[in-house]
DNA sequence: TAGATTGTTAATCGATTAACAATC
DNA sequence: TAGATTGTTAATCGATTAACAATC
């Protein structure tokens, strides 16, 4: 298992997708699968998906392919997914809200903790059993609690104070959803979900589409 | 302009980021930037910048830089953001109805239209004036108002079916929030946002982060 | 004009794919 | 054993960076 390589985010990013693949061959009851097969369902070259994996140890076996169980769960432990993670919320508008619901992420280890807002119409609301308390509070509860990471749905004016504090009082990892990129000091990972970009994206490519389209058509008059 | 290029999808996906910063440049009052200053805020290369704006024409000019309102329009018009997009929201659950107050797509250009889901306890209700209507009705809807993008707020199980009912109907792109790959056979466009995959990546890089620091620790024991 | 900075070509780097020896 | 398929090295491809002539 080659150690300490350096491993390319292109190569990360791949792996949650083999574990989604690899959870439904596991619930389709199919108990082994070779690169090639897999490949061919997921759209991508077997020697990609062997290269992936090699960065990780050798899970597969010569003639046989890889055990479709046993490399769901070792994908999981490389993905951390075997610990657990003490999460918050902060910004409890409807977006924090909808993750806040989602029952998801707390079955694969990240669980909702705390609740952090500063309107006094959400503070004292309770969502899945959790009260809404007041940022004020934060702090103490990050530190007594060893929050691991804080989902940021808050309005990006307040999003840098918010996780530059966070960070400072130990969280490990801030999901941000504000549109803004949060490049901290400290040594605190951060991943950002850029909705409006990625509809942006969307529509760019709706609209080239449909220019191929047009071009199609005017070749066909002609 | 160099007309029809085959633009990376690399490129395509830093584009709304480019957005972003002259979006914030001219709140600021910044009426002109060097490839060379923006790529010191962004933390990319001059070179970068200046390569991914010329596959879609010459914005800048020698000597000066960019005219930060010129460009932001500019990228606003390449991402299609002049025009206006009907939209629907199929399933209304937490998420759906999350993206459904979420006004700042609206300003963009994407309206709001339709919302869907069949649960009967959401049937009827209003979110911002729309009604949540059957599912079933959903076809000629689609059809009647020439609805050019559906966000996909649904349970797996279900949303294959709808995306090709969408596509089949003449929705041109659909903004997938289930945790599937959606490989429709006709030429939709489809935008996956994979937030468990996301958060799955988070977790990652906070182990990796972790085991550095301790083989850092260990390393200074010695 | 001189200085600045672009647009673009060339060089480098990294990621993907192909090939194949190792081995189950 | 023979066939299959991995793990890994080598070749290719594409994306990023560097360099610089063009030009405002």
């Amino acid at each position: 298992m080659p150690a300490n390589r350096r491993i390319s985010m292109a190569v990360i990013r791949r792996l949650p997708r083999y574990y989604r693949y690899l959870g439904e061959l596991l619930e389709n009851g199919i108990k082994r699968i070779s690169s090639k097969e897999l490949s061919e369902r997921m759209g991508v070259t077997a020697s990609q998906i062997r290269q992936d994996l090699n960065n990780f140890g050798g899970f597969g076996q010569q003639g046989y392919g890889y055990n479709v169980e046993y490399l769901y769960k070792e994908i999981a432990k490389i993905l951390g997914l075997d610990n657990k993670y003490k999460v918050i919320i902060v910004g409890v508008g409807n977006l924090g809200q909808a993750l806040a619901n989602y029952v998801k992420f707390e079955e694969r280890g990240f669980v909702l903790c705390g609740l952090f807002d500063v309107n006094p119409r959400l503070i004292g609301m309770t969502i899945r059993g959790i009260e809404v308390k007041d940022i004020d509070e934060m702090e103490a509860f990050v530190k007594e609690n060893k929050i691991d990471i804080a989902y940021l749905t808050l309005p990006k004016s307040k999003v840098r104070k918010v996780a530059e504090d966070l960070a400072s009082w130990g969280v490990k990892g801030l999901w941000n959803f504000s549109p803004v990129d949060l490049d901290l000091s400290s040594d605190v990972i951060v991943e950002d979900v850029h909705l409006s970009d990625s509809l942006m994206t969307l529509s760019y490519r709706i609209n080239r589409q449909m220019q191929k389209k047009e071009a199609q058509l005017k070749k066909l008059h002609k």
